[in-house]
DNA sequence: GCCGTTTTCGGCCCGACTGTTTTCAGTCG
């Protein structure tokens, strides 16, 4: 079982035990214990075979340790089997309805008899939702709505595609009347690969005008709900926005509060209640209420003698203490990128030619760049064979001459073949400045061969680069079952980057990997895998995923020097 | 169920909105 397994179990036993109406102390505890799960860099697995004590990661006790062993060795949770005899299991799918909780669930399945979402939509069809004592006509209509809204957006947005709703959606508000300052917050904020939904944070004297403002902006579908502080829309598309309006004095802790992560928030707070304040939305108090801070982030984080802490690092991953320690990384930013070493041009399946490529390389101020179109073996790109190869190395060395401003690096994204073998032969890979290998083929080989397989490509001398790395795509394919750490090791021992891809579909590989890839030591390469000049400007996507796995600019390979990143494809360090 | 230079027992984050209620529970973030 993998982790990704594991933490599923336990939030379904977090489930079902709060529809049981068991202790909920235990059920955050179960919540807790599954988030800590899904954020290891290691396989729970692993750490059972190697002896590791699972009692020393955080919210895992005893008893949890004991559930996640039998997990492992048997593939079961009997704790969840066995309450699944008393309570529905489809009851989990009811409380996902919007307007629907634990509590209501129950009720719903008691004086109803509904046990999952289509017993649900049958009993409101009928009418008999809004029979039940705490429920009426318009609960009943809500949660019909609410579960069309469940069925049709159950998926969450690529954060590519949730910057193309944010930007236009911030702009209206700030053009409105009495808004002094309008921003996002939330997963959003902390530049998560997918959003769920979206927090605005407005400051402005007039909430309740503000929320009505959003509410007929063109786009908007639905208003879920509107307040005084407090305006919630769907639009069109499904996506939630939630918005909060603020007085100018909470604007940086209704910010903070907002962008979160909630376990990051639960744990800022108790660091105020350390102290015998009190930290919400509002601003910062001592206990007799007088105000310390409020009206900017910085303000309050330095309040409770904490550095600022990036939005990217709030997921209580250590970076409470690393604050109040004063050793939060100096993160990479798009500034620090000097080079972008993984786009297509013409000669494969890219939309624009190498010059093209080469100018907006320039004028987004690389020093250098590397053209990786792809190999043979993969037919529909058009990919490159040895004799094409030469002609296109004939048109680089006229391009080249014609451009002194930007470097350009001649590689190929190598397509890794059924046993691990290059799709070129030596002497061509020895001629090529830098070499990318990646997996488009055999998906569903086991893991063993698969990871046999990626281990034998990253291991042949002439390669540099390990791009994409998983081969997910985001809420469209899971990535190929490999041993990362496998993977990780063998790059290591052979001077072999990892990439991350920053197109916005792939984030490959993703935050938890890269922190796992950054603890072994490994260099990163972010890459934007562009396939037309707009696509360049990913390469943010990557960069930020890198912040989020706590990186600093000297972790990544094409922040460096143009003669430092050769030494390293020289495989000299 | 977890956790502890406040504690090994007794805590565990907190405010807004909704719909139903006639004073508040449930839900959400």
């Amino acid at each position: 079982m993998t982790n990704v397994d594991l933490a599923r179990l336990l939030g379904r036993l977090a489930a079902l035990s709060e529809l049981a109406e068991d202790n909920p102390f235990r059920v955050r505890a179960y919540r807790r214990a599954a988030r800590t799960v899904l954020e290891l860099e290691e396989q729970i697995a692993d750490l059972l075979e190697r002896g590791v004590d699972l009692t020393e990661l955080p919210g895992i006790g005893k008893d949890i340790a004991r559930k996640l062993a039998t997990m492992v060795e048997s593939g079961r949770l009997p704790d969840l089997d066995a309450l699944a005899e008393t309570v529905p299991i489809g009851l989990i799918e009811v409380t996902e309805v919007q307007g629907v909780g634990p509590k209501r669930a129950r009720t719903l399945w008691q004086a109803l008899g509904v046990r999952d979402l289509t017993e649900l939509q049958r009993a409101a069809e009928r009418g008999a939702v809004a029979e039940l004592d705490g429920f009426g006509a318009a609960s009943q209509a809500k949660i019909l709505a609410g579960i069309e809204a469940h069925r049709r957006h159950a998926r969450r947005l690529r954060l590519g595609d949730a910057d193309a709703v944010v930007r236009p959606l911030l702009e209206r508000l700030r053009a409105l009347p009495g808004v002094q300052r309008a921003e996002a917050a939330g997963s959003y904020r902390r530049r998560r690969e997918t959003v769920g939904d979206l927090d605005l944070l407005v400051v402005a004297e007039d909430g309740r005008a503000v929320g009505e403002a959003l509410a007929a902006m063109t786009g908007v579908e639905e208003v879920l709900g509107s307040g005084d502080t407090r305006t919630s829309v769907r639009l069109q598309g499904g996506l939630q926005v939630d918005l909060r309006v603020v007085p100018p004095e909470s604007f940086g802790a209704a910010w903070m509060y907002f962008t979160g992560s909630k376990d990051h928030n639960v744990a800022l707070r108790q660091a105020a209640v350390g102290r015998g304040w009190r930290l919400n939305e509002y601003g910062l108090y001592e206990g007799g209420g007088r105000r310390l801070a409020g009206a900017d982030e910085r303000e309050v984080f330095a309040a409770l003698e904490l550095d600022w802490i990036p939005p990217e690092l709030r997921e209580h991953r250590g970076e409470i203490e690393a604050a109040r320690e004063h050793r939060l990384p100096a993160l990479v930013a798009v500034d620090d990128i000097r080079g972008d070493l993984h786009m297509h041009s013409t000669w494969s399946d890219g939309k624009n030619s190498v010059r093209e490529m080469m100018e907006a390389c320039e004028r987004r101020g690389y020093a250098y760049m590397a053209l990786t179109d792809h190999s043979q073996a993969l037919r529909m790109t058009g990919g490159l064979d040895a004799e094409k190869l030469a002609r296109q190395f004939e048109e680089l060395d006229a391009i080249t001459a014609e451009r002194p401003g930007i470097t350009l690096l001649r590689g190929l994204e190598v397509d890794i073949l059924k046993e691990g073998e290059l799709d070129l032969d030596d002497a061509w890979l020895a001629r090529l400045d830098i070499v990318l290998v990646s997996v488009h083929s055999l998906f569903d080989l086991d893991r063993d061969r698969q990871t046999e397989r990626v281990v034998r490509a990253v291991s042949h001398p002439e390669v540099n680069v390990l791009a994409h790395p998983t081969g997910r795509l985001l809420g469209e394919r899971d990535g190929y079952d490999l041993d990362l750490d496998a993977v990780f090791d063998a790059c290591l021992a052979n001077g072999v980057a990892v990439e991350i891809n920053a197109a916005p579909e792939r984030l490959d590989l993703n935050d938890v990997h890269v922190l796992a890839a950054r603890h072994r030591g490994l260099i990163v390469s972010i890459g934007t895998d562009a396939h037309r000049v707009r696509q360049l400007d990913s390469m943010r996507f990557g960069v930020e995923q890198a912040r989020r796995a706590w990186l600093p600019a000297e972790a990544v390979l094409n922040t460096r020097p143009l003669d430092e990143v050769r030494r390293f494809l020289a495989k000299g360090g």
